[in-house]
RNA sequence: CGGGGCGUAGCGCAGUCUGGUAGCGCACUUGCUUCGGGAGCAAGGGGUCGGAGGUUCAAAUCCUCUCGCCCCGACCA
């Protein structure tokens, strides 16, 4: 391609709405350009990466004997109603009405439509297992979309779904799509971790992330710096401390803390680290308050808490219910003596403080001395999120904690929709049995966003080879010498010959800018032409990966592109 | 949705408090010079100042309403 001729307009100044690196380099470099909050524009440099990530998709999932095919982006609402999900979704599913009233939506994820089609046409054991994918254009309304290509409201996806008689074989695709990501992901050039995950709004049970590591990233997990266990931070489980002897704690005692509501607070107040005091919050779940208690330096985790309490919502109560049904002021609350409670639930880590600081239930008092057990009773659970430095649940090993950008996600699904939407099979003995069903996504056009948060530097983008709109970039450096131009010339046609991406900087530009342009771009190959070095049949040759710089003789330069590409 | 901020040329901004000629840098067009890390000189083109209503002799500027965008919190590829 001559850059004459592309249309990839590029800026010395970063645009004020973009943060985050890789939104402020794809709309330097003349990648995107946004239309409205979260939707974008891909223009030519945009689609060539996103068309060499699908290729990569493609041709693993192809591998494994998935079948790509290519599903409606506007769905009618009643398969949505027979999956139960089109109360359940929220404002986030895009609804949509036609002339005639019909209410519609726009597909932010397929199962419904997959599972109609699979349950017209699919009668008989002999037919499975079956793997159906496609890439295509989602949208989710999403309440904040940030950070452009990070979360968007339309983005490109690829999904996947797959159809088997039994769990058994359910699993064994799971596992064969889970080797299938690190392979993709790999190929991507991006150095990632494959997490547990809590499944979320699309249901199921067993479910991976594949998270790009990246401090910029939205979601956080941990890792075992021993084992090979990694976790979403929603997810992760926090194993029970080891019982010790019970120590002998004195009797509880008043202690005055005027004004001190905030663990902070009464921490800097008492003298006290924040692991010696006791945290009450007081949560309403599916209408019932209960006291939740967590060590002062821990976190409440509310997926664990609703699972443990088998709610469907939970949330914290407002003061007015707080103050009316336990006579316990914010900030103030405490388990002993608590009422109006259905319960008292109690994270592991408060059973292994002998005598810690709770709320005394009185307006500026505080107990101190309070053990579990002895003045209070609670029922104990694992509540809270992991943090860096906890112990593994799987081995003596420690958590190391991390951020990560969500780039795929697997899940197995089990028969949650075949059951719903009557997704069903012949099985050998000729029983009607539901299918077994997993999905699998991939966020396409964050991959583009991922691969430059972890690949940039200063200059611009330091695109992975295997991702890069063109690997090579010719530049002439001066338009108004001819041996140069015709070298560069020369040069570019005997690399397109050899099927390189390759763009030649024919505009009629300095050095500088053209340096600064490719740069930003991000080819991985920059070679450099001069009538300086031309004199000596020589061009210099940069790789943008590592800032390396050597001179290269001119007919030797396609050889060590091949070599270098390889 | 709650909190904070911003809408003036393609991009980045000044001007708004204190009403009176719409301005700067980059980009763009033309000419000459320059040519290995974002050149110089000269001459140009480009604006319903987000929108609507109001106050005023006069509104980018004051008032009211509205739309859009960004950032921080609960959702997800």
């Amino acid at each position: 391609m001559r850059m004459t001729r592309l249309h990839a307009p590029t800026l010395k100044e970063t645009p004020k709405d973009a943060e985050v690196a890789s939104h402020q380099l794809l709309v330097r470099g003349g990648f995107i350009r946004k239309l409205a909050a979260g939707i974008y524009d891909y223009l030519p440099l945009a689609n060539r990466v996103l068309h060499k990530i699908e290729r990569i998709v493609r041709e693993e999932l192809d591998a494994v004997g998935c079948q790509e095919v290519r599903l409606p982006m506007v769905q009618p609402a009643e398969i949505w109603e027979e999956s139960g999900r089109w109360g359940f979704y929220g404002p986030e599913l895009l609804r949509l009405k036609d002339r005639r009233g019909g209410e519609f939506c726009l597909g932010p994820t397929h199962e419904e439509v997959i599972v109609d089609l699979v349950r017209r046409d699919v009668r008989s054991w002999r037919a499975l297992p079956l793997n159906l994918y496609q890439i295509q254009t989602k949208f989710r309304d999403e309440i904040r979309p940030r950070a452009g290509l990070m979360r968007g409201r339309e983005f490109l996806m690829k999904d996947a779904y797959s159809f088997d008689v039994s769990e058994a074989a359910a699993l064994e695709s799971y596992d064969q799509m889970y080797a299938a990501y690190e392979r993709i992901f790999a190929r991507c050039g991006l150095d990632f971790r494959a997490v547990e995950a809590d499944s979320g709004a699309i249901g199921g049970s067993r479910s991976h992330e594949f998270q790009v590591l990246a401090e910029t990233g939205e979601d956080a997990m941990v890792a075992c710096t021993h084992c090979g266990y990694a976790a979403n931070i929603e997810q992760a489980e926090v194993p029970a401390p080891a019982a010790g002897e019970p120590a002998s704690v004195p009797s509880v005692e008043t202690v005055a803390t005027p004004g001190k509501r905030s663990i902070e607070d009464v921490s800097a107040f008492l003298g006290l680290p924040a692991a010696k005091l006791v945290k009450t919050l007081i949560v309403e779940a599916d209408d019932e308050l209960y006291a939740v208690l967590l060590r002062g330096d821990h976190e409440l985790n509310e997926i664990k808490l609703r699972k443990h309490l088998g709610a469907a919502v939970v949330s914290l109560a407002d003061e007015k219910r707080v103050k009316q049904q336990t006579n316990a002021p914010i900030g103030f609350a405490g388990p002993v003596g608590l009422t109006g409670v259905k319960a008292i639930v109690a994270d592991h880590a408060v059973a292994g403080l002998d005598g810690g600081v709770t709320g005394a239930n009185l307006v500026d008092a505080h107990l101190a001395n309070v053990q579990a057990g002895r003045d209070y009773q609670a029922t104990f659970a694992d509540l809270r999120f992991a943090q860096d430095g906890d112990a593994c649940p799987r081995c003596s090993g420690e958590l190391r904690a991390f951020r990560g950008i969500e780039v795929g996600h697997v899940f197995y699904l089990g028969t949650k929709y075949s059951d719903a939407m009557r997704c069903m099979f012949l099985d050998e003995e000729g029983k009607d049995t539901a299918m077994v069903m997993g999905c699998y996504g991939i966020g396409i056009s964050r991959i583009m966003a991922a691969a430059i948060e972890q690949h940039h530097d200063d200059n611009g983008i330091r695109w992975p080879i295997a991702l890069a709109p063109y690997t090579v970039a010719i530049l002439p450096l001066q338009m108004n010498k001819d041996d140069v131009v015709q070298a560069a010339e020369r040069l570019y046609e005997t690399l397109r010959g050899a099927g390189v991406d390759v763009l030649l900087d024919d505009r009629k530009e300095r050095a500088g800018s053209k340096f600064n342009d490719a740069e930003l771009i991000g080819s991985p190959i920059i070679i450099a032409i001069g009538g300086r070095g031309l004199a000596n049949g020589e061009v210099e040759v940069k790789l943008r990966a590592t800032g390396e710089k050597r001179d290269v003789a001119i007919d030797q330069v396609s050889a060590f592109v091949a070599e270098h590409l390889r």
